[in-house]
DNA sequence: GCGTCGTTTCGACCGCGGTCGTAGCATCCG
DNA sequence: CGGATGCTACGACCGCGGTCGAAACGACGC
């Protein structure tokens, strides 16, 4: 039997494995543009070491450049590239001991991140919940529209939808690989996040994916996030989903 | 700024991206138990070679273990896993270019393979859009169902579902790397695959995820296959979903 | 019991790739 | 212009990790 050729996936998964790069990686998952020097400093590399993996990762498309005077400014290329990482990301953290989420770093990361254009973690599960409990969105088996009150209760908070959602879902599950349950994805996850950002509800972290709910976002969200109790039991939707044998 | 704790996808990454490794996990993405020795061949290193990267991937259970007699059979660890690899995957063939898919290791794998547990490549490709066009299952918003004539069609090829499916989505879409077009993921496409491989009408060919289609397979399947041109005009439903900038 | 086979452990080799020096090339500013 | 700043190109160093030989271990069969 002749072996097989190398996958393709393999040279992906050792661009994005490499500690400097996937640092990297990790901080543009906060949806933002960074430039060359920020990415060094993300990485804990100089800066000529950086340009050889910024390199690698605009030439694996994992990045796309804004070039802008004599900065360069680098994004994760698309949400499929997104979506990768944070599948990788539900895998590595599943045989991570619970204790390791306590360490100081770790922490606002688990509070609440944003997931590329949308939030994750602690306040992204507990938001996604209150949206389904308080039913502005209301469940299908894996889908997600808008409830009866849904368009009232974004109105009380400004936030205006665009009438002709483009070609993507508007609203999905999506499992959060820090607290393994769902959290809330699609097109009207993207618009939330950036609303809160605009009204400074939430507050990024430079150069990481963590933001911070500010008192006002408190305030605002605060019908969502005491909703009650979760309304899921056990396991998440699409929890139930991936699980196979 | 302190620079941020390694990311833990990292070291799941470097795992999956070592060649031999990577040959490993794509001999087993064929959904079947294979021996250390047959793991060595496939990925075309030596038994004590092999017996290091195994302990690797078992360790990052990425894969399980089931000692019979003096063998070790190994299996990807579950469909998250499974997940994480497909979705390596797409970003890491669609910078590839076209004429790669010609080189002759890749083509019997394009024109049909399983993922994990269910059917991909042009033939499952091709089996989705049939199984759509003829009414077998009909869409919703990235939900599947059976259609009205659906139950008959199944009855037509001696395929019976079981009663209660258990906790998993029945039918979705999803993306094929190879043909970034969907095919049918979930619990019926997983019944399905076993059906064909039970009935001979479909053969495995040993050591890789490539599928064949029998005669008896092609005739079996025929009304599926010949159902017409594809529905989707351009663009699949999750790619749409996924894009995002 | 002994031989064989499948697999793992240990040790030594070695090459790939990440690292940072120094230097070079652009861009912006005064 | 000249001197900053942001980034890249080249070169040398070096350590991690993949590789296979030799040997040991366990399970099966005669």
């Amino acid at each position: 039997m002749t072996p097989s050729p190398e996958p393709r996936f393999a040279r992906i998964a050792t661009t994005i494995g490499d500690p400097a790069r996937a640092r990297m990686l990790s901080a543009l998952m906060g949806g933002e543009y960074l430039s060359a020097g920020e990415l060094a400093a993300a990485a804990g590399v100089a800066p000529q070491t950086a340009s050889t993996h910024i390199a690698r990762l605009l030439e694996s498309d994992l990045v796309v450049l804004r070039a802008q005077g004599r900065h360069r400014y680098f994004r994760i290329a698309d949400g499929e590239v997104a979506q990768a990482l944070e599948t990788l990301s539900i895998v590595a953290e599943r045989s991570a001991g619970f204790a390791k989420w306590e360490q100081g770093a770790y922490k606002p990361l688990k509070a609440a991140r944003t997931c590329y254009d949308h939030l994750a973690g602690e306040l992204g599960v507990a938001l996604f919940e209150g949206l389904r409990a308080r039913g502005t969105l209301t469940a299908a088996d894996g889908c997600l529209a808008l409830g009866a009150a849904g368009p009232e209760h974004l109105r009380a908070i400004g936030l205006v939808l665009p009438d002709a959602t483009p070609a993507r879902r508007f609203a999905y599950p999506c499992v959060d690989w820090s607290e393994r349950r769902d959290h809330l994805a699609g097109s009207f996850a993207s618009v939330l996040l950036a609303h809160c950002l605009d009204r400074l509800w939430l507050r990024r972290s430079p150069g990481t994916r963590a933001v911070s709910l500010t008192p006002a976002g408190q305030k605002a969200l605060a019908p969502w996030l005491e909703a009650g109790v979760p309304v899921e039991p056990r396991r998440s939707t699409v929890e139930r989903v991936r699980s196979a044998a």
